[in-house]
DNA sequence: CGTAACTTTGAAATAGCTCAAAAATTGTGG
DNA sequence: CCACAATTTTTGAGCTATTTCAAAGTTACG
């Protein structure tokens, strides 16, 4: 059940037994919720982080005119709001793309977490320090790639992030994502994505078709997303 | 020496006299910096955080093209990269904007704080989700906002953060910025900087010149950018 | 199997960019 | 403290990447 988090953590530092013991005994029984469902909603004070067990979620706000930019995607095995553990209430919601499975883990055990197990302490303050490092790689996706760069560059970061649990092979993985969700992302409307994604299918670079995303050449979508994955921190911190 | 980081700190919760001796306790002797100088460069293993005491720095990325954008602006009483003390080596590079005096603080002597100052540990914690929360902002302003509304929103955001440390008066504060700087903040090119500068001092809403902003109309301002101070969390933790 | 959601395409509009040059300001060496 | 060189700001004119609006085609699902 939370194995993809175990992959995530261990992709990154060594998780002894014990630790993994006092992760599983942190968390609630896990819940199923619908896809297109806003579960957490900017300001809203909360006693527990949610750990993403199956599915897509993401973090996003609205502005006035009804526009929404969505500021961090969220696999399997991501603890979805580990923030909210100090900051109590968020900025911004957090919805399910897809249907997804949950597993809520009340702050009061993350506190205990925190008392008696520094090095697993640790790991989660890198965990939202890791976050972070993809919130700036957003930003400069957002401000400065051109459109057909930063589509690629997303596709890049999934086909890496999805990897580290499993969820993609050499050459493709499946997104559940529309369009629409697309364009929310990387700050574009829908109609520009859709011509985007043309231009990266007929050039070969990457298909996403159906909600799934398969990589023509690996080489070249690299290339044109100008991706360097060390933002993702891939390396161990120990052995 | 550190009462700008100790203002920042204690805007948001208390600081015991003790912690205050411990954080005194961390920092190595101050060092000046000259302005554009890179103080820490992506990639390089740290073994300090850097407290900032005067002046203004910023995190940034370049792009293969010479183009950069810049992640967050860090002001007086910020640690520019406490994140290294977890990550151990950064994303992005650090820069001063300004003329910038800085404290080092050795990572040993963080893990002293953590390992005996749990409370101190939580603020720290807080702080990095805290540029989080920043990052995410900027993510909308970038991804969304429209060039003056995001112009006007970082004005907003700084007007705040410095009033927070006593470098803001009602309705001005300094800042040595070009419009280069804004450019490289905002995903925008200088010349359209200051066109939209121009335009935003047309209206009345504020007028950056001589390195000093003033805001004329607040309220018109804080409409332009739609400005929503909750992602500062502001609201004290304690009592 | 019908209907809502999503994708695709076309044509026209525009926000912001590029290039270039002039004006203003700032910093510096003498 | 001046002179002048470098940097920064300002403006103009033309350009283009992306948006907007509208409609048709396709897919998914109850």
């Amino acid at each position: 059940m939370i194995e993809k988090h175990l992959m995530r953590l261990r992709a990154r530092d060594n998780v002894s037994a014990h630790e993994e013991q006092a992760i599983r005994d942190a968390m609630l029984d896990p819940v199923d919720v619908a896809a297109r469902t806003t579960i957490i909603r900017a300001g809203q004070l909360l006693s527990t982080s949610t750990m993403l067990l199956e599915g897509l979620m993401c973090r996003y706000k609205d502005l006035r005119n009804g526009e929404r930019q969505i500021t961090e995607l969220h696999v399997a095995g991501d603890f979805v709001d580990l923030h909210s553990f100090s900051l109590k209430r968020l900025d911004h919601n957090i919805m399910a793309l897809t249907p997804c499975r949950i597993a809520p883990v009340p702050h009061d055990r993350l506190t205990r977490i925190t008392e008696e197990h520094a090095h697993l302490a640790r790991m989660y303050w890198f965990s939202t320090n890791l976050d972070a490092a993809i919130h700036r790689e957003w930003e400069v996706s957002l401000g400065r790639r051109s459109a057909i760069s930063k589509t690629a560059h997303l596709f890049c970061e999934l086909h890496v992030r999805l990897g580290l649990v499993g969820l993609a092979d050499e050459t493709s993985y499946d997104l559940k994502l529309t369009q629409v969700d697309i364009a929310e992302c990387l700050g574009l409307t829908a109609v520009h994505v859709n011509r985007t994604l043309r231009d990266l299918r007929e050039q070969g670079a990457v298909e996403f078709s159906k909600g799934r995303v398969t990589i023509g050449d690996m080489t070249k979508l690299r290339r044109i997303a100008e991706f360097e994955p060390a933002y993702l921190y891939l390396e161990r911190q120990h052995e």
